[in-house]
DNA sequence: GTCAAAGATGTTATAGTATAACGGTTATTT
DNA sequence: AAATAACCGTTATACTATAACATCTTTGAC
């Protein structure tokens, strides 16, 4: 059994935070890329939570942190993040979430919360692989898949989050 | 075996269309809603291909045949035919595409081809099923499903479409 | 038929998301 | 050190979507 979905609301996301840096520096380091300062803030602010944050909102986290960036700076960041796997877009949202296993190639299913925002990341190779055959048998060739499932989390249904 | 997911690029689509068109007025009156001319339109110009399209396309086409519409009057429009199933929005394209079976709650896939840019409309029950399962299988409740697939389509894959 | 309520449309302005284009700087390679 | 490539700053602009308010039309009750 390994993690939950959805981490509890109150676990210790420093530990997130940390294994995210982590693994984002061996990731450009084998991947031959350059995280710089400006990169790794991004990422960093990406991370400080488990929802999806969009590039102005980002922008403007910048801003207080005394980086006066305009947005060319934020997308190219998110680009080199994306091209490096290390966050995804949720198309739904127009936001961008930390990846939570950057260090290989995979197809992710998100869920994401309509209360709180929260998003979590499967990574199930039974949905990836029929959606895969279900293209091909249509002759399709898959190139990148979407998955966005919206409702509520548990907590949510519990009514922990208002 | 029933229709293929991209029908040939040569097909009677005349035909796509009429069905349409009958299928939304059958729909809107069954739900107690007016298909209005101007609905009727932009329904119309989604139809026009097997393409999705964007908001400010249909508005050009709108503009194109006369009719001097604002940005609010073809979103209100797309509102409008999205509640009545009419159309989907496909989000990686921020676009609009013809529902192809509105008489029925559905979930979708989609498959998006990134050279000539058509999209087929996959209804099947064991991914969106198993989507649930593993959404059920983390606490969370489902209500939406956004699967979009990008990719090549057969005849692009055949060098069709250049 | 009249009238009130709800629904639909018109109009203007603005919010939110993303990229083009150009020039300058920094890091890497030769 | 010079050449190259990668990165960053800056300005302007494109693209997508909605807020707010006025007007008109349809519907249903009386
Ligand atoms: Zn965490
Ligand atoms: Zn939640
Ligand atoms: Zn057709
Ligand atoms: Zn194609």
């Amino acid at each position: 059994m390994g993690k939950p979905a959805f981490l509890p609301s109150q676990h210790d996301h420093q530990v997130c935070i940390r294994q995210a840096l982590a693994n984002a520096k061996v990731v450009c380091e084998r991947n031959g890329t350059r995280l710089t300062a400006q990169r790794q803030q991004v990422l960093e602010l990406i991370w400080q939570e488990h929802r999806p944050i969009g590039a102005y909102d980002l922008l403007e986290k910048m801003h207080e942190l005394g980086h006066k960036a305009a947005p060319p700076t934020v997308y190219r960041a998110l680009e080199f993040l994306q091209e490096n796997a290390l966050i995804h877009r949720i198309e739904s949202l127009n936001a961008y979430t930390g990846c939570n296993h950057p260090e290989h190639p995979h197809a992710s299913q998100f869920l994401v919360c309509q209360q709180c925002r929260r998003v979590a990341e499967l990574e199930c190779e039974a949905i990836s692989e029929q959606l895969s055959r279900q293209a091909e048998a249509a002759g399709f060739a898959c190139r990148q898949q979407t998955v966005e499932i919206s409702g509520l989390c548990a907590e949510c249904q519990r009514g922990e989050h208002g």
